[in-house]
DNA sequence: CTCCTTAGAGACGTGGCGTCTCTTACGCGT
DNA sequence: ACGCGTAAGAGACGCCACGTCTCTAAGGAG
């Protein structure tokens, strides 16, 4: 019998993870199924994680990286915009929402990492806008720094169908631009 | 043996639950727990709500009445939009957040409600404020009316602490009063 | 070649869900 | 006043998945 070992194993046990993920969502996840799914037994599993939460946390960075760390740069405070909420739209869709709501559930201390790294996003995004001209200040308060990933997180949260992109072109256009003091065509 | 009926035995089911809620918060939460403290069988929970979820939310309703029916009325707009973003907070933070998170994740089907509602209010909030003049008009995106209450409830939801009264205050003077083309002090 | 870690497999105890069953109180209709 | 039917009170039950424990054997390190 070829046994896996190591890293060559724990990628293994991460991609039966994202299989069954995507497959039944968060809440049909059970670590029996993952196991079956890898071959192997449940103590490989909770030797590497300490529950469910754990691994499919790790599941998911696996499968996709880190979040956000292609910045988008497009020329534009607009376009830049844009960009970052479509790549959170994109990523959360994907996995749908009872796993995002299952997850908060149970992993409380999974948040304050992804929450605060848009922030360091943003702030990028609008210095860059700043040193071009297209705003006066790149010194804009937090709360409107973190509105649009803010609203566009509350958004995929609540609903339960992918967002819209005339909902992100709102979000941008009718509240970050004006907030920011862009004034757009004009 | 004294037996409850009807109205009167809902009520003790609803308020155990609430008690249970409380005490020991959600996911601790047990359908024979609450059965115990109210003296009774499981049956008698399961005959009236399908499952633990549910019986939750009616003991939210029970415990507080419908959310936001009484919209505040200060005579201005910044007052309202305050008192209405801090009902907010007193509310949720009494819950905790694992009890909105285990909520959201049993009970996809509870948010459109809580939801929808706080549009109206908003809707309302600004009507009133263009009536007296303080804004040029109420025809403002729903995006931006939703912008306030959608944040706050985004705050809600990943602070894992009590929300600062200065949090809500930016969200208000640095957020939805520019939005509205209100200028204050000045 | 031996030793020691750990993969693979599965049994096990636990806890809560949701169902089922049974007895018994009590409101209602006649 | 009486009996019928609904639902309360109580608990047993099967089930499922968690997380732990135990055992055997593979295969890398020395």
């Amino acid at each position: 019998m070829e046994r896996r070992r190591g890293a060559e194993l724990e990628a293994v046990l991460l991609d039966a993870a994202w299989a069954e993920l995507m497959e039944s969502g968060y809440a049909q996840l059970t670590m029996e199924a993952v196991a079956a799914r890898a071959q192997t037994g449940k103590q490989v599993l909770y030797r590497r994680w300490r529950n469910r939460a754990e691994l499919v946390i790790a599941s998911m960075r696996h499968h996709a990286g880190s979040i956000v760390e292609n910045v988008p740069d497009t020329g534009s405070l607009r376009g830049d915009v844009l960009g970052v909420l479509q790549q959170m739209a994109d990523r959360f869709t994907q996995l749908g929402p009872d796993t995002i709501h299952g997850l908060m559930a149970e992993a409380p201390d999974l948040d304050p990492e992804v929450y605060s790294r848009m922030t360091g996003v943003m702030a990028a995004i609008v210095k860059r806008a700043a040193e071009r001209g297209e705003i006066a200040t790149a010194d804009v308060p937090v709360v409107v720094l973190t509105a649009p990933t803010n609203l566009m997180r509350h958004e995929i949260f609540f609903s339960h169908s992918p967002v819209p992109s005339s909902t992100i072109t709102a979000l941008v256009d009718d509240v970050f631009l004006p907030l920011v003091g862009f004034s757009r065509g004009t």
